[in-house]
DNA sequence: AATGAATGAGTATTCATTCAT
DNA sequence: TATGAATGAATACTCATTCAT
């Protein structure tokens, strides 16, 4: 019988843990609340001290991730120069979005949501406007200056950075599933082909 | 009612096609049995008639809910005009799509793709080279014409293409969920917007 | 594996009757399902067939073996003289009766009725009216015919009819238990005690 | 509030409070050693410091509460006045009893004995032994009295005394649930109806 | 003595699968 | 073919009991 109590205040984020890889693996249906407590080393029932039943466990590691995620994501963004030029900043940006899409768990979180949250709107809702919405606001913010100083063509903010997300994101899927997109090059190759498209739908001036 | 075949002696369709309505409400594990025989109007038992188990019923439900999109997919495009500039033909094609993306059943087959199919790889990879590569092919043929002709800037058609994909297949996904996504528009307007963007991308000259 | 569907309509009889025995044995929380699928000799998913969960069981079983003891009390009451004196058609019901409380099938319904039913109060209402208060009434209208014929000093029928099952019912019980009643005689010695005392009481006139 | 010793210092009594009240409203099987420990404002481990396990703790609260209850009706009993005529006696024992045998707690007492005990005979036999043939001695020295004094017709004294017992605790039982026994009237007029029904049974001189 | 977090055996319930009809 | 009653393995959840603190 191993130790009781190894680390009683970090006990919710082992299960929150071994419930992301369990989810993520199996989905909600499939995952096992006693393959959950083995990977988390507790027993089955010290998750009910916790969370009240396999649905909120479920909840809770999608509102943890996604929290973290976002903080990662901020962090990343934070470290971009803020007085560059709006096409520098875009690429700082985009570079830091795309390592961050790329993160094997924001994969994992992105096809649970797709997969399981039609049954919980509320977490999809959340999902939609925390995660996407929160990068399409960065991004706006950097083509509105663009356009403002001259270097982007006169384009409606929000829509440009909604492509923005439809680019990254689906590169983001598919990049994830190599096998099943062969053409697909290297994540950087993929990083410059998205940045060079994207520019010059910005900055265009014949159609 | 959208036109399906429901031919009375055709035990299995009926079979199907309520597969494809439960499995896509409820997903692979959360759909019963039970239910997809009420639906289909067959006693259980029947089911097994025709299918060794669950599993590969929502299989061949996968299977041929695709191959049906794909021949759908394919008499849209085929009214295209064979003779119109890439740019013509790139609109006709993109309007094409974009009405088969915004079906009720792709978006269901899409979402049980993304869901369930990492446990089904085989699937998987029949939808990516059977949907997604498909209409890539399409597209990169018509911008190849395009570069050719002088229409696009020199790209690498099967790039471009992919972007294609992300731009449809993301806003696909999302006009389906407009709840979660307020700033989109009507739906002929998501499409106008991608089309300026995207031409507007194959042919900027200047960055 | 033994023969399925052995005797298809008495499915639910057989459950019953394993029910009542479990149930009478252990308790509603202590009988398991497994013991009653066991003795009811079909699987456990086969009880799920019949009834949706434990607790319906349970009820189900207590209502028809209170409508079962009832049509046997009855049967017993219906072989009554109609036209003997009260005091007669008394003794004739009390013995009916003593041998119907005296069955281990009523004893067991009432201490189940006892002990698991202040959690259910409708059933408990429905032993109450359908078997209490069913005895007091038949009770009630011999008195109220030896009173007429002045056999009987005048008393309230209900209340001597209260009086009767309050005898009748308590020593029932005890004679359950005579272990733990070691002054009881035989049951016919019982029954004219009862009768012996009563019928005194009802035909005394001077205190 | 009933009068219950509640020495702060002496926890096992607190905890066979809690344990009465639970166990009385849910039964042996339903009561939740986390809600007893609860109410008894202790830990749910300090319980076992006391008491071994559930079912020793559901024992001892039995048995000092039949102890207890045994103390509170001799002390009623011991006010009668010894030099009465037997009728008297007979009088303030029933009135005494009755308070008694209506007291919320012998009704829980008496029910969870009916219900469970069938699996705990020797408690069973302590209740039956400490309980009801107590009573019913004390009734029997007092009907030996009366047939010796002439005031009562000659009856076995231990077989009216059985006679007694059951018209009180029956009618305790009906009492306890008036709901379901819609024809009985208010307590004290209750115990006119059974002494009024006694004493006839026992000086009826006629039949 | 007292605590309450942790344990894990125990059980109701579900549902894919079978098979006698 | 078609049926649907019957099966029983699988699993979420509970709660008496333990024990490190």
């Amino acid at each position: 019988m191993p130790t009781r109590r190894r680390a009683p205040e970090s006990r919710p984020t082992q299960i929150l843990d071994a419930a992301f890889h369990e989810f993520g693996e199996k989905g909600l249906a499939g995952a096992r609340l006693d393959d959950i407590a083995k990977r988390a080393g507790v027993a089955k029932g010290t998750i009910y001290l916790y969370f009240p039943h396999k649905d909120a466990l479920f909840r809770e590691m999608v509102r943890t991730t996604i929290v973290d995620a976002i903080a990662s994501g901020e962090a990343q963004r934070d470290e971009a120069d803020g007085d560059a030029s709006a096409e520098s900043l875009l690429r700082q940006l985009a570079t830091a979005w795309w390592h961050f899409l790329r993160e094997e768990r924001v994969h994992t979180l992105h096809r649970l949501v797709m997969a399981e949250l039609p049954q919980c709107p509320d977490l999809m809702a959340f999902y939609a406007s925390e995660v996407i919405a929160r990068a399409r606001r960065l991004v706006a913010g950097i083509i509105e200056r663009g356009v403002a100083r001259g270097e982007f063509r006169p384009v409606d903010p929000l829509i440009a950075a909604r492509m923005y997300s439809a680019l990254w994101m689906s590169h983001a899927t598919w990049a994830a599933n190599r096998p099943l997109h062969p053409t697909l090059g290297a994540d950087e190759q993929i990083l410059e082909e998205m940045l060079e498209f994207y520019l010059h739908a910005l900055t265009s001036r014949t159609p």
